[in-house]
RNA sequence: GCUGGCGUAGCUCAGUGGUAGAGCACCUCCUUGGUAAGGAGGAGGUCGUGGGUUCAAGCCCCAUCGCCAGCUCCA
């Protein structure tokens, strides 16, 4: 007997029989066997040493691959595990403690007179740092099912025994062994506890256990492991980093928004933060006038009908705000369709007029439960950049062409964040007919692929009204942001009895499109303060110049340059505090403003300016009307 | 919604039962200074809100509002 192995490469190796993926490393280099955390047989992830079957597709995991870290954060979990049971003794029951981005939790049942916080995570952690230090090999035991639940009766594990009876149907489960600590666990593990190489505990919160608010809750401790400590160490810059551009904050200090109690979940858009919302409206107006978009101005208030024909009223009314006005029901829109569905209808339709493309920026009024509001990111008042595209199915391809051009322009050319898109198809229980769907998923596919957007299919995870592309746009850190959408509905235009005069003089129903590019602009702004960390470009910056008389002697003509620069449409400040130029700078700095105009003796002599740019630093001396030239190009107007 | 933490000056925060504090920002005065903080003085708070305990409450108790974090990407 022997096992045939292929290899990534497409090479066929031999081996003799009971050969391990670790082995079969060597085999290959070294190297690789020294940085192997476990294998992929047959497209699952084994330990390195559990033996092979007599064929598989194998391929070796590096520890610094995603899978590799996910394995070693799982391995974390039960080290971490290991380190209470020996600080809080054998009467902590275990709950769920799986790898998740960036790291792994553990949920436990501490004894009742035992409260772990913050303050204990040094401790834990310094214990987990002995059990790695000890380089326990992680073992691996399969045995029948009635000998696991009997094991974890003995060691006083309720939670794994019921995860046992209600959740393995296999004859068999896998327990896995480090040291003195042994758990209930599919694998697979790091061979042994040293190979987690860096390690840090983050967090102690409550989790309930299944997540279910009627079960007991549960102590969930956080923790983050990576290949080595360099990695953990960019890991820890990287969440210093992002709490720097927090928007909130940011958002506070360059008065760019507030929230108040008297408002929960509202933003209050401050003079500079209005401006990034009017500069984005702008922008996005003049992107509708090139790609034939009409904007309409729409009621907030709408009588509880309109939502029952829509179907709001059956399935969103919880988030909806509902009072009563002349003793009927109303309630401030959650959404738009409804009311541009009532547009579409006011009159005959013809299919000269399709697509028709109905774009509006009226605020929107969700009631979201208090947990989950959130700064800019979950609010109860907001606005979209919503459109509703009425097409026939034919133009399906060509409006959502049209929608991924949209969508490249202002993600690649204009804030340069890379994205990603998902395809979304029909689910197992949807409306329409199923043609219709067949044909809508080819259209979107093949816009996709002219468009050359790169996608992922989900199939089964459209909405049951139609399917949809979601996108995600990476930020400056590298963060993801579900920002853009493009949705098809085949079910609103038949609940309104939406119809067109076709060519062929029938009526027909249309197909609508929903798409937004920015999404929420509350949101898109919060992404955009922490994009930038507050340095916006020019064209979006709350201030773009400030300008900075040296002394009073130079305050009439830093004002003469001020009032040319507002003059040329700019947004320019003067500082006249009563200061010293380093002083001024360091303000104007803290704020983020792109240019610095310093205006001393010299300058108001020649009629120049000395420039201080924000990044570059002090950039030397130009005429005024020069460097409004150049602010002019740098916007590109 | 549930659990936990937090709420003191415009901002960041100190203050654990006995006369409300600091730094920055703000105001006034001095200083007229060439690329990230010149100096002096001053003003500013019913300590989130409502009850309660106490001779006495920012501090202890109860309620309430708001903010922050978490609430199974299945052993």
């Amino acid at each position: 007997m022997s096992v045939h192995v292929i290899l990534p490469d497409g090479a066929r190796r031999e081996f003799p029989d009971g050969t391990t993926g670790l082995q079969v490393a060597e085999a290959i280099s070294k190297g690789l066997a020294k940085v192997a955390i476990a294998v992929r047989v047959n497209g699952e992830i084994w330990d390195v040493r559990r033996c092979l079957p007599a064929e598989c597709a194998l391929e070796v995991i590096k520890e610094d691959s995603p899978d590799g870290l996910f394995v070693i954060r799982h391995s974390a979990a039960h080290i971490m595990a290991g380190a209470v049971r020996r600080l809080y003794g054998s009467g902590v029951k275990f709950g769920f403690g799986p790898p998740v981005e960036d790291g792994f939790y553990y949920d436990m049942e501490f004894p009742d007179h035992v409260k772990v916080t913050e303050d204990d995570l040094p401790n834990i952690e310094e214990e987990c740092r002995k059990i790695i230090a000890a380089d326990y090999p992680f073992e691996r035991a399969d045995v029948p099912h009635g000998d696991a639940v009997r094991r974890m009766e003995e060691l006083g594990q309720p939670y794994k025994v019921e995860t046992l009876r209600q959740d393995i149907h296999d004859p068999t489960a896998s327990l896995y062994t480090d040291g003195d600590f042994i758990d209930l666990c599919e694998g697979p593990h790091v061979p042994s506890t040293a190979r987690v190489r860096a390690l840090r505990l983050m967090k102690v919160t409550g989790a309930y256990w299944r997540g279910d608010p009627h079960n007991r809750m549960l102590t969930r401790l956080y923790g983050t492991a990576w290949a080595s400590q360099k990695a953990l160490d960019e890991y820890l810059r990287r969440l210093e980093e992002a709490k720097k551009r927090d928007h909130r904050k940011l958002g506070q200090e360059l008065e760019l928004f507030l929230f108040h109690e008297y408002s929960p979940g509202a933003v209050f858009f401050l003079p500079k933060g209005a401006i990034l919302y009017n500069e984005l409206l702008a922008f996005l107006r003049r992107e509708y006038r090139r790609r034939g978009y009409q904007e309409v101005i729409t009621p907030q208030l709408f009588n509880r009908k309109l939502w029952e024909t829509s179907g709001h009223w059956e399935h969103f009314r919880e988030n909806m705000f509902v009072l009563s006005v002349d003793e009927e029901e109303y309630s401030l829109k959650p959404m738009n369709c409804p009311s541009h569905m009532l547009i579409y209808q006011h009159r005959r339709r013809s299919y000269r007029e399709l697509p028709m493309r109905i774009a509006d920026f009226c605020a929107l009024h969700r009631n979201e439960i208090r947990g989950v509001l959130a700064g800019m990111t979950r609010v109860r008042k907001f606005e979209q950049d919503d459109a509703h595209i009425f097409c026939t199915a034919e133009q399906i391809e060509g409006e959502v062409f049209g929608c991924l051009d949209f969508v490249r322009h202002v993600y690649e050319r204009v804030f340069g964040m890379p994205y990603e898109a998902k395809l979304s198809t029909r689910p197992p229980t949807f409306m329409g007919e199923a043609a219709l769907w067949d044909r809508a998923e080819a259209a979107l596919k093949t816009a996709l692929e002219k468009a050359g957007v790169a996608y992922a299919a989900a199939p089964g995870e459209g909405a049951f009204y139609g399917p949809k592309v979601d996108f995600f746009m990476k930020d400056a850190i590298g963060r993801d942001w579900q920002l853009s959408t493009i949705q098809l509905d085949f079910q609103l235009p038949r609940r309104f009895g939406a119809e067109y005069e076709g060519a062929d003089g029938q009526r027909h129903v249309p197909v609508i499109i929903h798409r937004a590019i920015l999404g929420s602009l509350e949101r898109f702004i919060g992404v955009l303060v922490e994009h930038y960390a507050g340095e916006f470009p020019l064209w979006l910056a709350p201030v773009q110049v400030v300008v900075l008389p040296i002394t009073e002697q130079e305050e009439a003509y830093a004002r003469s340059v001020h009032a040319e620069l507002t003059g040329a449409g700019f947004r320019s400040e003067i500082d006249l505090s009563n200061q010293r130029l380093s002083y001024k700078i360091r303000a104007a700095t803290l704020q983020k403003a792109p240019y610095m105009l310093v205006c001393g003796a010299r300058e108001a002599a020649s009629g120049t300016v000395a420039v201080r740019a924000r990044k570059e630093g002090d950039e030397g001396v130009v005429r005024v009307d020069e460097f409004i030239d150049r602010l002019r190009r740098e916007i590109g107007v």
